[in-house]
RNA sequence: GGAGGGGUACCAAAGCGGUCAAAUGGGGCGGGCUGUAAACCCGUUGACUUCGGUCUUCGAAGGUUCGAAUCCUUCCCCCUCCA
């Protein structure tokens, strides 16, 4: 089999093909160029969308160029796979912006050393914006019967659930399948890959341009990704991993690898580390916490640099094998004056770490605040905290979350 | 169009005039054990509080009542069956 492909099995992308066969021929004969499409309905990707990045570096790395659409047109119109109900249409300006953002991101984990592999970023908002109605419907539209539309997942069970579904929304596929078209005919793009959502509008793209254009082109998707929890993936109760550090500290994203299940840590060492895996399979019967530093470090380097990561690395260190170290831990500068007569749970209020005074006061009724280490059984107030002689004192609320607290 | 059933906290689901800030399970949070894991055990899970209470919440709006998640009226939404 083809390497790529290889690789992309055995890491545990793979879940449906067009068409393998000739898509293993092809990847054979030459190196193409595959794009997928990500979308721009919010300011950041998050680890949901690590898996599609991860397949453009396997391009990347197999010699393929990847293509990335930022559906600058297609955000505007608004996705119904997978989805209940319309999404709310969003202002033109977010979504350039979010573009821009996203692909800044994107960018942290493409090489663009090679010029035959480096990555080609467009935006179908350029070609989609201009279509002209009567045209499109009779170039495009001709190709896609209803009978058909109608049947796939995206709308069949909005349909049977009784939600609507806007006009707009149902030319979603159609524009989608469009992109694949243009892509072809603009960068000879033949595949693209996408999450198993995304089959429908993939396998629409894939008809289309052999109607059209009278060519093969293929498509591939990925599984969705299910953790031995049972919950989604790149979900957690505190919100969503995002790709940002402005939304998420690189600090927490170290600590989101750092803590997954043991059930999953081989799994995530194979689909987002480079790490070959041959070295993974080597692995097996090594200390399972040093692995999980390992996948800690690299998927924060990945995105956030070698340097970043391993401040995360050491702070880690410090914070929980040798818990006396006030070191690495965030600083946070409160004013005197404003603490003057106030409980220690205003401060906590003040400085956002809860948002709720009634929630305080239960983890301090449940030993789940600690002063320098020292479990606290009632609010106190600021100016009885000792500081030693120091201007800072060290806040713990739970056994992961610690602060300096900095008064000045 | 006809006949039923239902909308309760993050989710599922009980309650069907006062003892309901609302059983129970899941999830979350905290503690214990441990390995920053899982499993397990314990506590907790609307907000504010001078810890006496106070305020807001059971699809929406009105009404009856000393008192409503519970009864009545109107409206909105969902499900099942028949046509």
């Amino acid at each position: 089999m083809n390497k790529f492909l290889q690789e992309f099995r055995d890491r545990e992308y793979f879940y449906q093909c067009t068409d393998d066969k000739e898509l293993n021929n092809l990847l054979d004969n030459k190196k193409i160029r595959a794009y997928i499409g990500f979308d721009c309905t919010a300011q950041s990707l998050h680890v949901g969308s690590l898996m599609q990045i991860m397949c453009l570096r396997l391009l990347q790395k197999h010699g393929h160029q990847p293509i990335v659409l930022l559906g600058g047109g297609t955000t505007r119109i608004g996705d119904p796979s997978g989805k209940d109900k319309t999404r709310q249409i969003l202002d033109e300006k977010i979504i350039e912006t979010n573009i821009k953002n996203i692909e800044k991101i994107l960018k942290k984990y493409l090489t663009t050393e090679n010029n035959d592999t480096s990555p080609i970023f467009v935006n179908n908002y350029e070609w989609l914006k201009n279509l002209n109605y009567i045209s499109f419907l009779r170039d495009i539209g001709k190709h896609f019967t209803i009978n058909k539309m109608l049947s796939f997942d995206s709308v069949k069970l909005r349909l049977e659930r009784e939600q609507s579904l806007s006009y707009m929304e149902f030319n979603y596929m159609i524009l989608q399948a469009y992109d694949f078209l243009e892509l072809n005919k603009k960068h000879n793009c033949s595949l693209q890959i996408g999450g198993s959502d995304q089959w429908g509008n993939i396998v629409n793209g894939v008809e289309l341009v052999k109607r059209h254009s009278s060519k093969e082109v293929f498509g591939l998707t990925t599984p969705l990704i299910t953790l031995a929890s049972g919950a989604k993936m790149g979900k957690t109760e505190s919100g969503a991993i995002w790709l940002d550090k402005d939304l998420l500290k690189p600090y927490d994203y170290w600590q989101f690898w750092r803590n997954v299940d043991d059930r999953d840590l081989f799994k995530f060492l194979k689909i987002f580390t480079d790490i070959s895996l041959e070295e993974i399979e080597k692995k097996k019967n090594e200390d399972i916490n040093e692995l999980k530093i390992l996948l800690a470090n690299h998927a924060t380097s990945m995105l956030h640099g070698k340097e970043e990561s391993d401040k995360c690395y050491n702070q880690a260190k410090k914070i929980f094998s040798d818990n006396s170290s006030d070191e690495g831990l965030p600083i946070l500068k409160v004013n005197q004056n404003e603490i003057k007569n106030k409980n220690l749970s205003d401060l906590i209020i003040s400085t956002k770490l809860e948002s709720s005074k009634s929630e305080i006061k239960r983890l301090i009724k449940n030993d789940g605040i600690k002063i320098n280490n020292v479990k606290i059984n009632k609010d106190v107030l600021c100016s009885q905290i000792s500081l030693e002689k120091k201007n800072f004192f060290k806040l713990s609320i739970g056994k992961k979350k610690h602060y300096k607290i900095e008064i000045n």
